[in-house]
RNA sequence: GCUCGUGUGGUGUAGUUCGGUCCAUCAUGACGGACUCUCGAUCCGUCGACCCGGGUUCAAAUCCCGGCACGAGCACCA
């Protein structure tokens, strides 16, 4: 029946099977017995019409009637080894800036597990590099909050690995004590070349004291920066030359910017990392797949030290099309050039930059969540993301009228009469926000220069006109709508307040003038332009331009 | 080069654990239509995908083998 007098017996035969298991080891007597009712139905509907069918199977098995279709699986795939109210995850952002929208996939992600599974998430700042990427001091409070406004709420615990140095530094003393690092004074080059070689490096067999002592003079700083490492002591033969003996811990002379010159010796990521997971109870860590060695690596340091890795999820490369490649460091510079006006320019990919347009958390949440956690590298649009923030804000935001390029018409009624002195016009179409804006009318209208074209056109919510061909008057026809002819916003010259609107295109900035509507203008509101878009309200000067910034159609 | 990972419509995702109820889900997009006094919203419809080649099986997106493509790591960055 469904399929027109056209049924194939294997799919038949395959839901057959699939519902009764029991029949398995029978499939071959019973697909000829499934072909031969299969040619009687198709038959039945051929000669008879569908209809029959529909008939006949109405009185034996109603109930096939109906068709289930797949559903798709909502929310986040369920962790594994995970229980209720003993997850603790963690974000572990680098505070050498904001926070960005790929940042965001990490917030959304971290935090509602944290909600399904009633746990915690630890907001860690790895900050122990002082030179490469060199802490922001405002950074860490800026990400803080950005943090609460995307997760809904503050992290349950933050932590700042700066400010711990003195417990990674005792991890590193137990893992030469322990033998299983040691102090490495070779350079980076040669130790390259022996570790792909798989072998081992001269300072690798020297005693547990000699260690200790190398160790004292890289932390009082009698050894220069570059002079050694710490490394942990791994198989050299593992298949994977990136995890030989890798390095743990390293100098650097330069003061950190919070904490400034305390300490001589730094620990890298993989080794401040492992031990700050353990510290915290970390249960599960979600992190970018680039960072697979790293777990792999870290798996190592925590079979020295006798602890259990937490289960590890990974996410795949994130590129938005609209933003191409970005870095915070990239960003920094920029902005300090003077190519930006600060970290919220409204062409950065930064959190705080989307939060000025006017992008709804909520919105950039339920984005990242339906996109979920999964391996695959993904090039994603701001379309999308525009389309969840829309449907989230729309119901929320008034509309306004700004005429782009004005034309000023000096509008004529004497053809019909009757002409109301003012219009009242919703403040949203749906009233999903209560009242109206009230325009006075006087003699003259602004309309876009762009519509004057069409000469016979709609004003919304008031009259269908004729634009003369001069372009100077229009003429009432009709205060009634007569017919389909286009409809345009406009506005009472009277009503409207000059303004201009900001559109970020790429790496320009286009700014399109015009005359705003001025009713119960608010700054920093976002509001529909009608037939433009999303904007929102950036400054209202006493007199001046109102600044808008452009959000998205 | 070595090591690791990933391939489902234009984009993103569900389904892959354990083959069958999958002529493959949902969203976004494009196209068409309805409605609405915005090019917004809403509603309806259409388009469009299992990387390739073998194999196993009554049956493969799913299992096996072999290719190919893409990405990442191989930093004294995170």
């Amino acid at each position: 029946m469904e399929y027109d007098g056209a049924g194939q017996a294997g799919s038949v035969l395959g839901r057959l099977l699939g519902e009764r298991a029991d029949l398995r080891p029978r499939a071959r007597d019973l697909k000829s017995l499934v072909e031969a009712e299969v040619a009687a139905a198709n038959e039945l509907a051929t000669n008879s019409g569908v209809e029959a069918v529909r008939e006949a199977l109405a009185a034996t098995n109603p109930e096939a009637l109906e068709r289930q279709k797949q559903v798709k699986r909502t929310g986040l795939k369920e962790l594994p080894n995970a229980t209720e109210g003993e997850v603790i995850l963690r974000f572990a952002p680098n505070p050498n800036g904001p926070l960005t929208i790929g940042h965001a996939r990490g917030v959304s992600i971290n935090s509602e597990y944290a909600r399904m599974y009633s746990g915690k998430v630890v907001l860690r700042f790895d900050d122990t590099d002082t030179r490469v990427k060199t802490p922001l001091p405002e950074a860490y409070d800026w990400i803080e909050t950005e943090y609460e406004w995307l997760a809904g709420r503050p992290a349950d615990i933050i932590i700042r690995a700066s400010e711990r140095m003195p417990i990674y530094l005792e991890y590193a003393t137990k893992m030469l004590e322990g033998g299983f690092g040691y102090v490495c004074r070779c350079s980076a080059a040669d130790f390259k070349a022996l570790r792909d070689a798989s072998q081992a490096c001269p300072c690798r067999p020297r005693s547990v004291e000699a260690n200790l002592a190398d160790w004292s003079a890289m932390n009082d700083g009698s050894i220069s920066e570059g002079e050694a490492v710490v490394r942990v002591k791994t198989d050299l033969d593992l298949p994977n030359p990136a995890l030989r003996d890798w390095p743990a811990l390293r100098i650097q002379h330069t003061p950190h910017p919070m904490v400034g010159d305390a300490y001589k010796v730094w620990p890298l990521l993989d080794f401040q990392s492992a031990i700050e997971d353990h510290l915290q109870g970390v249960t599960h860590i979600v992190r970018g797949k680039d960072l697979m060695d790293s777990t792999r690596k870290q798996t190592l340091l925590y079979e020295h030290f006798g602890w259990t890795y937490p289960e590890p999820l990974y996410w795949g490369r994130v590129k938005v099309h609209e933003f191409g490649g970005f870095s915070t460091s990239g960003m920094r510079a920029a902005i300090a050039d003077g190519d930006y006006s600060g970290w919220d320019d409204a062409r950065l990919p930064t959190l705080s930059a989307l939060r000025r347009r006017g992008f709804d958390s909520q919105a950039l949440r339920e984005f990242w969540l339906d996109l979920g956690l999964t391996q695959k590298d993904i090039s994603i649009s701001m379309q999308t993301i525009e389309s969840f923030n829309s449907s989230v804000i729309d119901s929320r935001c008034e509309r306004r009228s700004f005429v782009r390029e004005p034309l000023s018409l000096s509008l004529d009624a004497s053809g019909v009469g009757g002409a109301p002195e003012s219009v009242a016009i919703a403040r949203h179409p749906h009233g999903d926000i209560a009242g109206v804006r009230e325009w006075v009318l006087g003699p003259e209208i602004l309309i876009e220069t762009a519509d004057a074209g069409i000469g016979s056109l709609r004003l919304k919510d008031l009259a269908d006109v004729n634009i003369d061909a001069g372009a100077a008057r229009a003429s009432v026809e009709a205060w009634d709508r007569m017919d389909k002819r286009p409809i345009i916003h406009w506005l009472p010259t009277e009503m409207g307040r000059p303004a201009r609107l900001s559109r970020p295109e790429g790496d320009e900035i286009c700014i399109e003038s015009g005359i705003l509507e001025d009713v119960d203008l608010e700054e920093g509101a976002i509001i529909q332009l009608e037939r433009v878009g999303f904007a929102r309200i950036d400054s209202i000067p006493t007199d001046g331009l109102v600044e808008l910034l452009y959000l998205h159609g």
